[in-house]
DNA sequence: TGCAGGTGTTTTTAGACAGCATGTC
DNA sequence: CTAAAAACACCTGCA
């Protein structure tokens, strides 16, 4: 409807900053306006991707700003938040907004001086567990994807900040958003929400079946003749010149797939786009200094106008390929399912490859709402005037179940998955370092605040069960009925670790106290015996092979509070990062442990993360840390010992320190004392002035870190 | 014995939130 | 319960 028609029914305020932006209201939008929107009510809204969330919880975040409340906005995507923060800073560029993710806070660190604050789930957790005072006068709190509530890792976390913040911001407005949903009035029960559901889409969805040559929707369109189905598809969606987004099982058939479809593809592109495509592809192979065969194969497909994307891509890498498929030059990108869940990346068709996937028993049809997701992609807002999904079926069997569970059935309800151990020792552990719980009876009652308690689970057991663990290894003491934490358990939680990794370091710690040494290996394998690593991939042979080594290592891993399969994987990993340790290149790394680019930076972040976090365990132990420090900084730039001193001069890394060295520039003395000459002749021109003029700028200031 | 080529069997399979304090090739 | 592709192992036939 006319957005001038609702100009009497919204704050007025709120009808000036969004009456430039949007024309009209959509369906979902007006919904929630009649639910209560502006009169401060909960809104739990259900509805598909693109139906205009965003507006909703826009308005709502106007709304409380102009009645001088501030507001946070939670999504539980770096790429979603940081994405959302941009469109609303670009919108909405008066008012002052915030970014806060680990790793990663735009503008400084006093986010009390924001009127909205886009965080992340575990980042927001994190902060109101460390500060009591952080934000005051919050008057909204968006919650996007809270469906998110049904993952197994991450769910307890969002269930747990969002009871949290009930308890902390008691009048703070709350508005959930989430994917179509089979249960989302649960939810809304929840959190005391007035519930709007909506199919509404503003572009029109046409679903497909493909079996045998076929295209199904109501009458059967018969298509080119091809053997591979894909093609197929493909083929023709190129006659009409049309993008699409292709979803697959695995990584690597995400590859082989964007390769047959590179040789249809290649011929039939124009010639300005064949040499825009050319830079692409150099400018996508020359990311890492040596180009990794996966960066070599995404380069070639790329040159003909496809591309393949997940998760071992290097994020500059997934950038270019999403910018060149929103700019029309990639025609296709084949993807796992990371594609539907994280960045916004609409395209006018979507095929699906398969519903099936490998899971916990075999082989399993994928969730519906996994599904939902995907096809949620098909039709973008700006340019479609409707999006086309297409499911490819194997046989008939497969094109009925397409069409009961994905067609005309309802996607999976969102349940709780609280209920178990490593949750809930986790967040008692977290409740007792707040000042307002410090007895067992006022930790359980928290626990009825939690979404699970809808489902009627009995959570006695597991509290109790955490409360016996977390004083038997020294994180909570109890005195005469008075909870607290102790050092240790202030530590684990400031770190945002789980408290079995504490212990796990803990007595690692005291193992080096004991035998007086330590090795930077055994150091990397008790890190990756942390439950902090979720996904170690270590095949069978080389589990065995692994397995073999276990027993001539001298590693100081306690075995006991160690799951085998756990610690013998460990040891493959602590290989990889050995390896870069010692200055070993990425290709090579990627070749002998088949481990590829994107997978091997993810988990550099994360043992700078853990390895921080152990130096701290050194320091509160009264150890001496001084190697866990320097082995830090060798993980973070994968240089030998000797080359951690030049490491500390800004521009220079592995490479210019390796090279540095070579020419008997070996401390960060000799590189003081070296003159511009050399630095020039070592570094070039630019660089070497660069580093000299650190050394020698007339700035005193300017000193080490 | 060596090896090309075919056939049956086994193996593998998606994903990324967090601390703290500033700057790589 | 419900998949598909690649890697590997084994077999056969021929030089």
């Amino acid at each position: 409807m006319d957005l001038t028609n609702w100009g009497d029914k919204m704050p007025t305020v709120v009808y000036s900053k969004i009456k430039n932006k949007v024309k009209g209201l959509l369906p979902p939008q007006e919904m929630a306006i009649k639910e209560g929107l502006f009169l401060g009510k909960n809104i739990m809204v259900s509805a598909p991707t693109a139906s205009g969330k965003t507006l909703i919880a826009e308005m709502a975040i106007l709304n409380a700003l102009s009645n001088g409340k501030k507001a946070i906005y939670i999504a539980p995507m770096r790429a979603l938040i940081s994405e959302k923060y941009e469109d609303f800073k670009n919108d909405y560029p008066d008012i002052k907004t915030a970014l806060s993710m680990g790793d990663y806070t735009e503008s400084d660190s006093h986010l009390d001086k924001y009127d909205v604050i886009f965080v992340s789930t575990e980042k927001l957790d994190s902060m109101l567990r460390n500060s009591h005072n952080y934000m005051m006068n919050v008057g909204c709190i968006v919650y996007d994807e809270i469906h998110l509530l049904v993952d197994n890792d991450r769910g307890p976390t969002l269930e747990f900040l969002i009871a949290l913040n009930r308890k902390i911001f008691p009048s703070a407005q709350i508005i959930g958003l989430s994917a179509t949903i089979a249960n989302g009035n649960d939810i809304a029960n929840w959190l005391d929400c007035n519930f709007v559901k909506s199919d509404f889409r503003p572009v029109k969805l046409v679903k497909k079946i493909y079996l045998n040559g076929e295209l199904i929707n109501g009458k059967r369109d018969e298509i080119n003749n091809v053997d591979n189905p894909l093609l197929n598809i493909a083929i023709e969606l190129l006659k009409k010149r049309k993008q699409a987004l292709v979803f697959s099982q695995t990584k690597k058939t995400t590859m082989s797939n964007a390769l047959a479809l590179s040789e249809v593809t290649g011929t039939k592109l124009d010639p300005e786009e064949v040499s825009a495509l050319k830079r692409l592809s150099d400018e996508v192979l020359h990311v890492l200094d040596i180009p990794t065969s996966q960066c070599e194969k995404l380069s070639e497909v790329i040159k003909r106008g496809v591309a393949f994307h997940h998760a071992g891509l290097l994020n500059k890498q997934r950038k270019l390929v999403e910018n060149a498929f929103r700019n029309g030059l990639i025609k296709f990108i084949v993807a796992t399912p990371t594609l539907a869940m994280g960045v916004n990346l609409p395209a006018n068709t979507v095929i699906i490859s398969s519903v099936y996937r490998y899971g916990d028993f075999g082989s399993e049809p994928l969730p519906a709402l996994e599904i939902e997701q995907m096809l949620g992609r098909a039709g973008r807002p700006k340019y479609d005037t409707e999006g086309t999904a297409i499911i490819i079926a194997k046989n008939e069997r497969d094109e009925q179940l397409i069409r009961e569970k994905y067609f005309d059935g309802e996607t999976e309800p969102i349940i709780s998955k609280f209920n178990n151990e490593v949750a809930v020792r986790k967040y008692v552990l977290a409740l007792i370092d707040m000042d307002i719980y410090k007895s067992e009876n006022a930790v359980h009652k928290f626990f009825d605040e939690l979404y699970i308690s809808e489902f009627g689970i009995d959570m006695e057991g597991y509290i109790d069960s955490a409360l016996d663990f977390l004083e038997e290894h020294g994180f909570i003491k109890d005195e005469r009925g008075k909870l607290s934490t102790t050092p240790y358990g202030k530590l684990v939680n400031r770190l945002y670790l789980d408290p079995y990794t504490g212990l796990l370091f803990m007595s690692f710690i005291e193992q080096v106290k004991k035998r007086d040494k330590l090795n930077p290996f055994a150091v990397l394998h008790l890190l990756f015996c942390s439950s902090e690593f979720k996904f170690l991939r270590v095949t069978q042979s080389e589990f065995n092979k692994y397995e073999d080594e276990s027993y001539k290592l001298e590693l100081m891993t306690d075995q006991n509070i160690v799951e085998y399969d756990r610690y013998v994987s460990a040891i493959k990993m602590a290989h990889v990062i050995d390896d870069w340790i010692n200055e070993r290149n990425e290709r090579d790394i990627e070749e002998e442990y088949k481990i590829l680019p994107g997978e091997f930076y993810t988990m550099l972040e994360s043992l700078r993360w853990l390895s921080y976090s152990l130096k701290e365990f050194f320091k509160a132990l009264g150890a001496r840390y001084a190697d866990i420090s320097r082995l830090s900084m060798r993980v973070k730039h994968g240089v030998k010992d000797e080359l951690v001193p030049l490491i500390a001069i800004p521009e220079v890394g592995r490479v210019r320190a390796r090279r540095m060295y070579s020419r008997g520039i070996r401390s960060f003395a000799d590189a003081k004392s070296a003159d511009l000459q050399l630095l020039s002749s070592v570094l070039g021109d630019r660089i070497g002035k660069k580093v000299y003029m650190y050394f020698h700028a007339a700035d005193p200031q300017k000193k080490l870190i």
